[in-house]
DNA sequence: AATTATACTTAACAGAAGTGGAGAAAGTCA
DNA sequence: TGACTTTCTCCACTTCTGTTAAGTATAATT
């Protein structure tokens, strides 16, 4: 059971998928058997394939009831935007996603800022540290999570039990974060700097 | 014809929403009977009214098609991400949401920056004249579409056939635009000028 | 070579679902 | 008050749909 998803498979699902975006509800399988110039049996055979496959969902008995599975969906390349927590208070450094401590979510805007699978979180910009970058206060930062870095990325990272946001740098051994404002000095570790993450991009609203 | 929404059929309405959140597909006509405790054609006439009123739409003699018209989710206070076009070149000052001027789109990261049906639309940064108010090159900013400003609004506007994002001023009654940006000079405009919209938020990419 | 999955056919059936007529009671509106 | 509209009932009917039975032929696996 559940070999490979066959061409003929895959163009059904995409049929259903196209009648979705075009009618709002789900085919009924005479719609497919019509669509594909088969008998309605033949067009029940692929939607339980489908099914079995794990591709769409269906519930018994009942029409026009097809679902695209998450998997369906794969297969199809079809992405939805994804949500992203805004993070609250960051307690002793650790990244939790827990209900308590996002405040809010953020979609992303654009297609091309969903990435491979990697786990995103957004922090609320406090102070001016950052304004020589653009970076100013209330802003949206959306971070891709990792716990290193390369010189010269704009990071989340834990100092003193708080979250903030700095450049970071590898300087002969140490790692140097700075801010993009010169009344901020720079902070100097020896490597024990807890990074969250790496700035992917910003949003901010303006009233 | 189509007189107020009763209460009755809100509830009607909110139960199909309720549905097809639930089960991705909308009731039969028939579960709308069993959900309010009535007959078949008490459930189907709720359903023609709702479809009179132009809160629903359906497909004749197909089962399962009921879908939520704009009217009807307005009605229940639905707010979908709302989509905004990208606009490419603005030829000769006039906002046009025509296919071919559109670069791309971006959804609203936030409901919050959904307001009361207002137009909006993007633009990309070009130049660093605004750098001062923390907006730089190839920043995607979002504008709610308007022909008026305030002082101290950023706007764009159309000058020598391009658009042009800058500080709104209004003094003794000229029209200043102000570059955040020391090497850019002030424009001054005697009333001729034509504002597209102001500045609602901001949206910026890395890498 | 034997088995399993794919991709169909024709035919039939039962249950699901939409539609319409003919009221009736209650509420709304002018 | 009279004319609608809303909200329902009961019943009948048609159409739509999912499902099953019983095969056939081809391709892919084991």
């Amino acid at each position: 059971m559940a070999k490979r998803v066959t061409d003929k498979q895959k163009s059904v699902l995409k049929f259903i998928a196209d009648y979705v975006e075009g009618n709002g509800y789900a085919p009924a399988i005479r719609d497919v058997a019509e669509a594909f110039d088969c008998s309605v049996k033949g067009a029940y055979d692929h939607v339980v394939a489908l099914e079995k496959k794990g591709l769409i969902e269906r519930a018994k008995n009942r029409s026009r009831s097809i679902l695209l599975a998450t998997k369906g969906k794969q297969v199809l390349q079809i992405e939805e935007p994804q949500r992203v927590p805004i993070l609250g208070r960051i307690a002793a450094g650790v990244l939790s996603y827990a209900d308590h401590h996002v405040e809010d979510f953020v979609s992303l805007p654009l297609e091309s800022m969903a990435e491979d699978g990697a786990q995103l979180f957004a922090l609320r910009i406090q102070g001016d540290s950052m304004v020589g970058a653009g970076i100013k206060e209330n802003d949206i930062a959306i971070f891709r999570e990792q716990q290193d870095a390369n010189t010269g990325d704009i990071v989340a990272a834990i100092v003193e039990d708080e979250a903030t946001v700095k450049f970071f740098f590898r300087q002969s051994g140490r790692i140097v974060l700075k801010a993009a404002n010169p009344l901020y000095p720079d902070m100097y570790f020896s490597n024990e700097l807890r990074v969250l993450g790496k700035l992917k991009s910003l949003i901010r609203l303006y009233n």
